[in-house]
DNA sequence: ATGGTTGCGAAGCAA
């Protein structure tokens, strides 16, 4: 099974680029983020054509989140029913071939210290809480999407220049580990150690050429998921060409 | 890096 997560940073822009990808890429889930769309805006229809189930969790302009799965796509849960959904349409939940696959879109944070910046602690913990007690009665569990943090400094071009703004400082890599104590792994760190790999370049100043990038995009397994890993791969040709998204596809193989 | 690009929507915000 390949599970896979994407911002597209508009479904509306990017359908050519999904589409494309879905063909050549074959994933059996993809997550995908920052789609732009309202429910009654998205493309199941052209999804529906390559053979995708699909769910969406999106209110317009900013945000929102989607699964889409040709294997199946049930027990759909939309938020987290708490004060964090105020933050706008930034996870939905569905089992998908018996794995219970999450899409969020953690938020950004923009300035350290600021109320948006706390606001993001805030939902991390949330997520923590859902993920815990969505482990509590199945164990095949993925948490896929941006989480806006990259984990280690290993994930970012330089940590130096990026030291004390978001995305690399103390509590958001502590709130991320505070979700993986919940039994979840970073898969793609079980398949390489380097430095250097990253799933994000700003669109600015050509920082995609020269290799200025984070690894924010990240699939999180549960123990037994990960123990069945074969493959996991950041498909960093997706981020060239024709109107590509900021980030590019990541993907794993379960064999489930 | 202290500028720069993209998407949405039609100016400025968010990333």
């Amino acid at each position: 099974m390949r599970i896979a997560t994407w911002n597209v940073n508009s479904l509306k822009a990017r359908l050519p680029r999904v589409e494309e990808w879905l063909g050549y890429a074959q994933p059996d889930v993809l997550c995908m983020q920052e789609t732009k769309l309202a429910d009654a805006a998205f493309p199941a229809l052209a999804l529906s054509a390559l053979g995708y189930e699909s769910v969406s969790h999106g209110d317009g302009r900013w945000n929102g989140v989607a699964i889409a799965s040709r294997v199946g796509i049930d027990e759909v849960e939309v938020g987290f029913g708490s004060d964090a959904d105020e933050q706008g349409c930034r996870v939905v939940a569905a089992t998908c071939g018996g794995v219970r696959v999450h899409s969020v879109y953690v938020p950004n944070g923009r300035v350290v210290g600021s109320e948006h910046y706390a606001a993001k602690l805030a939902w991390l913990k949330e997520l923590r809480v859902l993920v815990e007690r969505t482990s509590a009665s199945t164990d095949l569990v993925s948490v896929c999407g941006d989480f806006n943090v990259a984990p280690e400094d290993r994930d970012v071009w330089d940590p130096v220049a990026l030291e004390g703004s978001t995305h690399v400082t103390e509590p958001e890599r502590q709130a991320l580990r505070d979700l993986e104590a919940c039994g979840l792994v970073d898969a793609f760190r079980q398949q390489y150690t380097e430095g250097g790999l990253f799933s994000w370049w700003d669109y600015r100043a050509g920082n995609f050429h020269k290799h200025l990038g984070m690894r924010i995009d990240l699939i999180l397994l549960s123990k037994s998921l990960a123990d069945s890993l074969t493959y996991a791969l950041i498909d960093r040709n997706a981020r060239k060409g024709q109107q590509p998204a900021a980030h590019a596809p990541v993907f794993v193989d379960v064999t489930l």
